[in-house]
DNA sequence: TTTAAATTTGAAAGCGCTTACACAAACCAG
DNA sequence: CTGGTTTGTGTAAGCGCTTTCAAATTTAAA
């Protein structure tokens, strides 16, 4: 492996101007430019990124944290960040926080010690104060889909509120009143939200909320399964079902469809999310679409701005709303 | 950020010392252990990734390149590798080629440039030459789901003629003789064997292999559709097709429903891979398991034995062996 | 107690770059 | 042909670690 010294030494130049030619930004004369190019290519020299870190202090990469890297959510996430970024020069480093708050913390922990120069981070396990302390380090840090208080200019957030209202109105404007719900694990806040929505849209409308409605689920497809089940002995003249994400809507179908019910003439189901799955499934599910793309993109966005002085082409935007996608799993009463 | 000096300094000890207590490998004493810990402890030390890369020329971390982020077949290989070797205390860096040359040639690059420690690639538009000039360089490299001759120790593929076979067999036993294929790009060399899995299938059985019942399509959904509808006008009367990925597969499912068959009382569809949406399709698919999971435990253990010396803990083998997965849209004629 | 061997520590030389700073060369108006 | 600018290049001091080598200390054997 060629190091800048040999170019150096081929060329017929000193290191610093190398490194100038290799940079680009400081002035050197084309002529050297060229004999040092020349070396280079005949070298076959690829600059040590390790060692222009550790001198520069800069790695051009960013880290991104993620809870899980398959599923289509995070892989949408990943896809967005990564295109972005490389487009402007700069690299992606992912790693996965499997919703633990150790495993999250060791792998900030980890992103940091690799001197990344911001973070990325989809973190649902730790803390908020964590969360708070890590922003008001040395490094910058963007949340994706989570409102921690106090950092309003951080987080990249979707209306979960609004979309669990928008679900459960689609539902009710369809002309139905007998209305289940599974929910999220209610600790995360974005599961909450959700139902908050769909109680408000209830309220709303006039139609009472019994506690019996809703399931709370782990946002898998078994827990749509298993919501689907208890509905058939604790609720059992619902005609719709909005689910707090789309996995558990597909597993409800499937729970659904076994015990005989035709979606959506007999029962009709909403998901939550617009997963890509959502498409596949049949039939086709109806869904509140979560911009992720949208998220992921301006927190690329805002990196490049705020880090590598690199103007966003869009202004820059913390709150994303919901939309309705209609497809065939919510039919009229 | 503390340094290593300052924790030196705080314990009164030099930086040999504290670097040793950080490897763990040299003999320290335990009281001056003590104190350097009880000082980096103090100090919030972190050490800094990058300088120790450079000095030690170890980076303790892996190159993964994929052809996307997303989709269910690259998250699972990425969860695996990333799993494995965690759990070695190393890290992955994943980067995207996007079935391009250009783009995997610079995504190789650039892992080479951050002095990854060793490659494994998911590597389809690169060529042969490229990859025996990569293993005979200074960095260990395995790739995956891509048979390079000269190359039998680093690679892991799944036997896809093999695969093709059985696709087709079981639909021969299945009681079909009208059966169409749906291809993947022929080019890629996955994509014939499996087509050449299926002829072989079909002679063994004494049906002839007619041009008129394969249609090449890219490996996506829309071609499966494409292909369907081909099929409607180029081969009206065929009972069976046999699709080379299950996203196609998912595909021909769309398009066929739409055209009234019934699945599978009127037409019978097998896909390959068995990806995650397999499952969750309606009826559920009848497919070739592709051991992606499997291949990619073995490339990281291949990795962490053949770089790190850790011993795998299971043997390394290089051929996989496809299986079939029997569910819901085979039917018998 | 003495001496050799084993163990623990520190000094210092890198790893491959970037980037002040200094200096030489080339330019230009007066 | 001055003296002051500008431009181009080199020197050298790091960046924060690892690791060799030798010195200092402890331990064990005689």
């Amino acid at each position: 492996m060629a190091t800048i010294y040999q170019v150096s030494e081929a060329a017929g130049v000193s290191l610093a101007t190398v490194s100038r030619v290799m940079n680009g930004n400081a002035r050197v004369s084309e002529r050297t430019r060229k004999k040092v190019e020349d070396a280079m290519a005949s070298l076959g020299y690829q600059p040590n990124a390790i060692a222009q870190s550790l001198a520069s202090n800069r790695t051009n990469s960013v880290g991104l944290l993620v809870s899980e890297l398959h599923g289509s959510y995070f892989g949408d996430l990943m896809s967005t960040v990564e295109q972005i970024l490389k487009q402007n020069g700069k690299h992606v480093i992912i790693t996965a926080g499997h919703v633990d708050e150790k495993r999250e913390h060791e792998a900030i922990e980890f992103l940091k010690s690799r001197r990344c120069d911001a973070l990325i981070l989809h973190a649902e396990a730790v803390s908020d104060d964590y969360l708070k302390q890590l922003v008001d380090g040395n490094i910058p840090v963007v949340v994706i889909n989570r409102k921690v208080d106090d950092l309003p200019d951080n987080c990249f957030v979707v209306d979960n509120e609004q979309g669990g209202y928008m679900a459960t109105q689609a539902v009710i404007n369809a002309g139905h009143t007998e209305i289940a719900y599974i929910s999220g694990p209610l600790f995360k806040k974005d599961a909450s939200d959700r139902l908050a929505g769909h109680k408000r849209a209830l309220k709303e409308a006039g139609i009472a909320f019994k506690d019996d409605s809703v399931f709370e689920g782990d946002f898998h497809e078994s827990a749509g399964q298993e919501g689907m089940l208890h509905f058939q002995t604790h609720y059992p003249n619902l005609t719709a079902l909005v689910c707090a994400n789309d996995e558990m809507a597909s597993g409800a179908m499937t729970a659904a469809r076994e015990a005989g019910f035709d979606i959506p003439s007999q029962l009709s189901i909403v998901g939550f999310d617009n997963v890509l799955l959502a498409r596949y499934l049949y039939p086709k599910l109806t869904t509140i679409n979560n911009p992720i793309h949208a998220m992921g993109e301006m927190a690329a966005y805002w990196v490049l701005q705020h880090v590598y002085n690199i103007k966003s082409p869009i202004p820059i935007e913390h709150l994303f709303v919901p939309e309705m996608i209609n497809r065939d799993t919510l039919g009229n009463l």
